[in-house]
DNA sequence: CTAAGTGCAAAAAGTTTGCATTCCG
DNA sequence: CGGAATGCAAACTTTTTGCACTTAG
């Protein structure tokens, strides 16, 4: 229930800039205005954001960032391990941080109004791991997502299920 | 284990074509050369199959028959609950026979060579329930995926790993 | 007959890239 | 300065659709 919702803000952000900062100095990478406000941007934004929904909070700042910029920085900071790529079944490729844990977290996504939590439970690890050593397999990573409508009915984000 | 590798010939076919007949009467459907010769070949193919490897099957049949119907086909099926449509992380969107408990199965994709296992865990099922429940949600479907490396050295599948 | 289905090619929808220009280091 | 980064627009990839023609019922 801990992750449940909004994450609270990370105590890895720290962590995550220095890697970043290795990561760019390692390979040569500049660090430009634009790059400085889609990673500040992105580093405040709520989890499992969108290219274009970023965008839209970057061009708040800076409305002459495009969205080639935003992309390929979203990518770097895929390469760099600060970020992490996730496809849902919306057809949009979502960022969000790779804090300590991300490896260990799945996600629930609530058909009614789109809200994405974020859940851990070891004990589903453990038989993940165990079925794909039995089938021969060793688990690199994986993916876990619940489907779900809202059981309480004056959940302010419930709507649209009349139809039922 | 028992549904690891290729599924057997399902039993279910029978139940399937009764439920696709039903469908499409009462929904006006109709019956066509190419709709014949498409779902009988989905019928026969592998499970997972892709819209282009289904089609390049159905032009061994009948050259004629394109992209679009074998597209329409297959959502007239999965409108039908007789298929279901997969999104695994390959950019492909996959279909396969929406048998008995298609609903409890989940997915252990090789990185290796692509195969896509199935397997089942109703403990899983069980835990997974009770944090939606616990989060105050019902789940109505999900998605379980294992990417995974082959452990087994005279895998005559596994390829391409020497840069490690 | 006529509403449904087909095949083609074009449109969408998202993602990725080429290139002239700008700018960090 | 010189290579890296940017912004635009164009290219791609896969899915979806419009439309004129065909066909099942």
């Amino acid at each position: 229930m801990t992750k449940a919702g909004r994450a609270p803000r990370s105590p890895d952000v720290d962590r995550l800039r220095s890697t970043l900062r290795s990561y760019m100095e390692e390979n040569g990478l500049r660090s430009t205005e634009q790059r400085r406000v889609i990673i500040e941007t992105f580093l405040r934004a709520r989890r499992h954001i969108t290219i274009d929904d970023l965008l839209a909070l970057v061009k708040e700042e800076d409305p002459r960032i495009g969205y080639a910029t935003v992309y390929r920085t979203l990518k770097m900071l895929t390469a760099a391990s600060v970020a992490n790529e996730r496809r849902f079944s919306d057809g949009y490729t979502r960022y969000e941080l790779a804090d300590e844990d991300e490896a260990h977290h799945d996600h629930l996504i609530c058909l009614d109004c789109g809200r994405i939590m974020e859940f851990e439970e070891p004990q589903i690890e453990k038989l993940q791991n165990r079925i794909a050593a039995r089938l021969g397999f060793q688990v690199q990573y994986h993916k876990h997502e619940l489907y779900c409508v809202c059981t309480n009915a004056e959940c302010p984000h419930r709507k649209d299920r009349e139809s039922e």
